[in-house]
Formats: C-alpha cells, sequence, structure tokens
DNA sequence: GCAAAAGTGCCACAGTGTGGCGTTAGCTCC
DNA sequence: GGAGCTAACGCCACACTGTGGCACTTTTGC
C-alpha cells in the first residue's frame, strides 16, 4: 500500500548517528536476538511474547514501537537479507538476461551479510519451518519484496517479468530447504546456482 | 504436518446422509456465506468476528469448531479449488510433460466449479489483495497444497519436480491477478494458458 | 540551563482463540 | 415409539496479541 512513513523495522538509514538512535537501535537488536533464542529453545507458538520482554526487560509498549508484531522480529533475519537484496540490485548493472543480473545480486548479497547473520538466520528458518504462523509472514514479505521489483525492474512485458521473479523466488526458498540441514556458509551460493540452472530442464520434466 | 484427523474445515466425505451432517454443512455455508459479504462490505480487518456471529446467530465455540480461524472461513473459496483440483490430480492420468498435466488438471478444476463458487471466489480474491493478513494465509495454504503435490508426484529429481511446482502456482497466481478486475467466468482459462506459455520465454527475459 | 521533542512505562481495552461443562438434539437399538 | 447414547451447541472464563491514552524521563538544540 504504501512505503512506510515512520513504520516500525526496517531502519534504512546507514549509520546511526545520535546517541538517541544508537540506543534505539540496541534495544531493537537485543529484542531480535532475545527473540531468536528464546524462540529457539520453547517454540514460537510457545512462548508468550511476555517472556521476550521479561527477558529484556522493555515494556510491550516499547517493543511494539520498533516491531510491528511477534512475527515481525522472529523474521528479523530474514527482513535484513531482502532488504541488502533490495539494496545490492539497485546499485548493480542492470543488463544482460534478466535471470542473471536477480542471481549475482543474491550472489553478492550473501557474500555481504556478515557472520553475525550467519548465526541468526539458520535458527530463523527453522522457527518458519515449524510455525505455520511464521511461515504466512515471511512468505508475505516476500511478495512484497516481489512487488518492489516489478517496480523498479521496469520491462515491457509485465507478465514475464513478473513470471520471473517469482520463479527466482521460488528457486532461492528450494535452495535454502536443500541447505537447512546443515546450513554450512559456504555452501549456500552454490546451491542457489545449482537451483536456478535447474529451473529450465523442470520446465520440460516428464511423469 | 497430519492429514487433518477430524480437524476444522475440508468436509471430506461428498454427500451428507444424516439430518446432522447436513445441519452443521448448512451452518458452515451460512458462516462462509454471510463472511465473504460482510468482510467485502467493511473490510477483513475491519470486521469483528462477533459481528458475523450476531448475523448468523451461532456461538463463538460453534464457529471454531467449523474453522481454524477469523482466515480460514473467509478463504473457504480458496480452498475448496484447491481440494478440488488435488482431487482431479488424483483421477488424472500422469504421463506427458508434467507441466501439461498440472494446467490440464486446473483447466478441468476450473470447469467444475459451480456457479456458486463463481460468484463466491472473486470477492475472496479482493479480501485477499485488501488484507496481508489474509494474503498471507492464502500463500501458506498454497505452500501446503504445493507439498502435498510433491508427495503425490513422485518423480526422480526432487529439485525439478519442487521448482515446477513452484512455477506453475506462481503462473496461476499471475493468471488470477490479471483477471482480477473483471473477473468474466470464460476467461480465466485463457488467462492461465497464456500465463503458462509464457513461463519458458521468461527464464530469457533481457534487461 | 531550558524548552521542545522523542522515547519509555504503565494502565486499560478490544479482538482472537481455547478449555471446561451443562444442555439440547439427532441417531440407534430395541 | 421410547430409552439411552453421542455429537453438537451455548455459555462462561481465561490467555495472548495488539492499540490508545497519559504521565514521566532522557536527549537534543538553542
Amino acid at each position: 500500500m504504501m512505503p512506510s512513513s515512520s513504520a516500525p523495522s526496517a531502519p534504512s538509514p546507514g549509520q546511526p548517528t545520535t546517541l538517541r538512535e544508537r540506543k534505539k537501535l540496541r534495544t531493537r537488536q537485543a529484542l531480535a536476538d532475545t527473540a531468536v533464542a528464546l524462540f529457539g529453545e520453547r517454540g514460537f507458538d510457545g512462548t508468550p511474547l511476555d517472556a521476550l520482554l521479561e527477558q529484556v526487560e522493555v515494556s510491550r509498549r516499547t517493543f511494539f514501537r520498533n516491531f510491528r508484531s511477534k512475527e515481525d522480529v522472529a523474521l528479523t533475519a530474514v527482513k535484513q537479507l531482502w532488504g541488502t537484496y533490495l539494496d545490492v540490485l539497485g546499485a548493480a548493472e542492470k543488463s544482460g538476461p534478466l535471470a542473471d543480473v536477480l542471481l549475482g545480486a543474491m550472489l553478492t548479497t550473501l557474500d555481504r551479510m556478515d557472520e553475525d547473520w550467519y548465526r541468526r538466520f539458520p535458527p530463523t528458518l527453522r522457527l518458519i519451518a515449524d510455525s505455520p504462523a511464521l511461515d504466512g509472514h515471511a512468505l508475505r514479505h516476500c511478495a512484497e519484496v516481489q512487488e518492489e521489483l516489478v517496480r523498479r525492474l521496469g520491462v515491457p512485458d509485465r507478465l514475464e517479468l513478473r513470471l520471473l521473479i517469482e520463479f527466482f523466488v521460488a528457486a532461492w526458498r528450494c535452495a535454502l530447504d536443500e541447505w537447512l540441514p546443515e546450513c554450512a556458509r559456504g555452501e549456500l551460493p552454490a546451491l542457489l546456482r545449482r537451483s536456478c540452472s535447474s529451473m529450465a530442464p523442470a520446465l520440460t520434466l516428464e511423469a
């Protein structure tokens, strides 16, 4: 609907300058980190939000000023990934096959994520796999990113562009599913490449 | 997770015989019909569940014995479609290109849905378009159907099968988006065919 | 310093979803 | 066609999520 004016989640500015902003960012990170840890232990649905608030020592009111929902805080790592992806794609040179552009941007993104993110992402994926509610939110977030991608990559044929983006995100999710059990950082790019190169053969699959 | 043992939603038996079952089915349909109408007027998020319960004259307890959630009742038409699709696909002969099998089954399904369904489906799509929460639930349901499809269409290459199914569902959603403004019954099959035939060209799209 | 602004905590409330329990209504068997 | 059984229902109370209002503290900029 709208691009989010003063909305919770997604702190766009690169580096917070004032003390106030850094402080707010600290509580945000504390909430996100503790959320993944806590939900990982007791399950997403089995952990009341109050448990998280108590541990981080933050009031409910403050929490909801930083995150839109309980799902939102659990999906912080996912949103960081796609946020970075959109940044990378915005700066990338868009020429040649679009499928390669989309893939290349994700490879760059994966290279750019730091060690801390690689610690928090796999547990987040497991939370998603275990909780349908979280999965729904994650899928919805992907859909929003896809809409944004269609908007940015203006192309004459609207339908084919949308299909290609849907395909790419689907390939990404397939790669994640194969990555999930082990979650070795170095293997994800290879899995994604393999998933993308299986796209064309998949269309001609025989029963 | 599990195939739903005595779970709410999805009445599998074809025709209810006893009076009790028919009565239960009537309240189910009354709830589903009224839900689409009511949510269509006042919006999904803007309509408390109590408004629906009051209009149908059913207690909250009874509602939740028939539907898993407020979203569930709003998505009745969507679930009916995919339920029928799985039935059709189960009975269909699976030979030749899998993409054609998937497409053919959906064309058959669209032909099999009755007039009443074609009245309720478009408003449901508009509800989904207007409410992120509903969209998330709808996407999650699609994901469950996809898992079921992978299970049924056993094929050596797991990855390519999953990709193909993801592609097909993506093409279906693209077709729906183009169908949405008008929603003329006869045009949906053509849109779906066009969407599916755009899949291969999409992969080689240039920036 | 000092006032405006941003952030936070506390309180109360609406809405969704669940468990317990007594009661009604349909089914079954005689 | 009557008695017992059982599924379904209504009502009550509760837990949890998310929001609005208001007072209080901290930071910022003058």
